[in-house]
DNA sequence: TGTCTGTGAATTTGATCAAAAATATTCAAA
DNA sequence: TTTGAATATTTTTGATCAAATTCACAGACA
């Protein structure tokens, strides 16, 4: 049995029904960069991957198609989305519009063990990097904003973020793959300090620099592509 | 037949799978108040008012739950939520980050054909509220909008919004019940104003005026049905 | 080039199973 | 006898699956 019917197993154990197993496997395919865009996602394909029924397959992927996760042809095929410059774009737009509000939120009501995993979590991000473990790296990543993201109390827009973040998960990746993870901007500390220090101008300030650094690096790597075909 | 169902048939005339005009019925419902807050919404009530089979109003279901337009609650049952104050906040807070975006995007690129379309929707949205039709309002109120969002060609920014439309679609309805649509605020012919000149500042201010209104007539509308219970 | 047909995948239906809610029933205590 | 809580039963509803259907694409053929 493959990695993801076995996580997807796993995570059966606990009661869940199989759609809400089968979403979560999928999502987490599609936020770690397993899923490769333009590549065809089909239902069949996934009840074999993933050693489930065909009604909880079509269930996940409309879930994630409502998402923007993945994209639905006219013809009936489904596929991981491929970002061009003005999808990048409005992703950035979005995400400074959302994610320093978020931070701004989180730092007043973010408790001090939220900030010692978030520091955990950028610790496990820097070891990543240096061995080149963009897998790693893209989890650890996640997991830091997620954290800081929950600890807002906002869902509704957390819940918007999310989405974001399944948008251009699989873009990462190649972006990462291309530039290595060595470059990358590193304003988490700087935003952990203004936690600390419960300075939310100072957050919602590093967060948007965070975000319009990785975005800027996802638009560099997509015109790099364009000029190498 | 239902008018439901035969507004799905005839959607489905068009050559479109069920599942995709189900979504559709179901979308509009949600967005135009036949919907209450807190109403259940089974999958085989559905299927007999919507004169479809259990599958396409599963995944239409599903569609809506991801958006959050429908609720899904713990054990196997869906609602239509009850927004409180702090989810009208956030609302608030990622309509008025997004939607005066769209509205200044939408300046530059926005035909004249596109802004007599708007007129029209105004004008039948005027006589709405003059005789009292809070379909109609939601209706027209909402082609306003949406027209506008279009004209921006930014899908994935209007399609955010479109997701938070029908987040208070359902709240909307009750609000206006209350309030009556008469005291309803118009920035609606200012906003047009600034389209004409091409005038992106102001379309982008009088969008946020717009937002900031609407919203805030639902903030006060919550708190009215919380001091009469 | 255009049409036809076969193949494979998506879609849809209907049936079955499992879970939760609603209803009825039993039994004990006042 | 009546009340009420606990329990059993019925019914409704959701979840899953497997079979049948429909549709889109590709290759064969005119």
């Amino acid at each position: 049995m493959n990695i993801q019917a076995e996580q997807n197993q796993g995570a059966a154990k606990a009661g869940l029904p199989v759609h809400e197993t089968v979403y979560r496997s999928l999502r987490d395919m599609i936020l770690f960069g397993e899923l490769e865009p333009g590549q065809p996602v089909t239902i069949q394909g996934l009840t074999e991957h993933l050693q489930a029924g065909m009604t909880p397959v079509r269930e996940a992927l409309r879930r994630l198609t409502a998402a923007g996760a993945l994209e639905f042809m006219g013809n009936r095929r489904i596929i991981v989305p491929v970002l061009d410059w003005s999808a990048i774009d409005q992703l950035k737009t979005a995400r400074l519009a959302l994610e320093p509000e978020l931070a701004g939120r989180a730092t007043a009501l973010i408790k001090d063990s939220d900030i010692a995993a978030m520091k955990q979590a950028d610790d496990r991000l820097d070891r990543a990097i240096a061995r080149g473990d963009v897998h790693g790296y893209l989890v650890e990543n996640y997991l830091f904003h997620s954290h800081l993201n929950e600890a807002a109390q906002a869902p509704i827009l957390s819940g918007m973020v999310e989405g974001l973040w399944l948008r251009f998960g699989p873009s990462m990746r190649v972006v990462c793959g291309v530039m290595g993870t060595s470059s990358l901007p590193d304003l988490h500390k700087d935003l952990i300090e203004a936690l600390e220090s419960r300075d939310a101008e100072r957050a919602s300030k590093a967060m948007a620099e965070d975000v319009k650094q990785g975005m800027d690096q996802m638009l560099a790597g997509i015109s790099d592509s364009i000029d190498t075909e």
